[in-house]
DNA sequence: AATATTTTGCAACAAAGTTGCATTGTTGTA
DNA sequence: TACAACAATGCAACTTTGTTGCAAAATATT
């Protein structure tokens, strides 16, 4: 995973450092998409609070990771599909949020319905979230 | 005008006070979305800045307002349908932020799809966000 | 290995949001 | 309408979240 860490990083011109290898790698492994603060407790401490914040917008410009709509005002991110293996890129995202535990879902499965806007209206990206309650969450 | 935010605020239980009263109204005047920020501009300073944070949390609780999902961390509320006259309720919604000014629409004329998620996972809220250039700031 | 470039951590700051409490305003009742 | 009960407001202090400039450290380039 390393590598794999070590190529996205190269691929995107940005040094390879300490601190990006970690972030990296936690969002490998939740799997799902994280705030600031998770990064925060998930990294221990090990890094500074503005070097985190810096490393999200770096990844965010770069396309590693996108941000994630949330009704509250907390900012999740998530690894951009491109970077999570299914190799193609779109601006679409379907992301489930559970009002119990808080886990974001990236759910790929579904395909996000092409919208007919207002006339003059021009849409960029689009984002479907859905909260309620997940399959770890129902009794 | 008046007399309809007298309505909603007692049919809610709430006691019927300034502050309440103004930014009920201006939600109504601008029509669309706005961020707490904008409504502590536009009272001009009327209202301390803690009122306005209690006041829009009490009519979210309440079910007057709803909270936007935005991608940048930025919470907008808007008049929930109930209380735009359309009179049915509902929890989908489409809503489109303008890249260039900022502006959130809520688009009533389109219907959020139904998706169907994956095993163990319920919808309470659906949120379609779409974000882009709006009528007024295409060339 | 030495230099140029990039990234980090620190400090200080700005913005956003919260909490407790005394004061004021609103409501229901006599 | 006046009075008591209750709810909402404003103030102050505080916490959390995010930003900026700059020197020190790490990374990349030759």
């Amino acid at each position: 995973m390393q590598d794999k860490i070590n190529d996205i990083l190269k691929k995107n011109h940005l040094s390879i450092t300490e601190a990006r290898k970690k972030i990296l790698a936690l969002f490998w492994e939740s799997g799902n998409a994280m705030a600031h603060g998770d990064i925060e407790q998930k990294s221990s401490e090990e890094f500074d609070r503005v070097t985190i914040y810096r490393t999200l917008q770096t990844f965010v410009e770069k396309g590693i990771i996108h941000t994630i709509p949330t009704a509250d005002n907390s900012v999740r991110y998530a690894l951009c599909k491109d970077e999570c293996g299914a190799g193609h890129h779109h601006d679409d995202h379907v992301h489930f949020i559970c009002d119990d535990c808080g886990t974001t879902y990236c759910i790929d499965e579904v395909n996000v319905p092409k919208v007919k806007l207002p006339k003059g209206f021009k849409a960029a990206q689009t984002d479907l979230v859905i909260s309620g309650t997940c399959n770890k969450c129902e009794q």
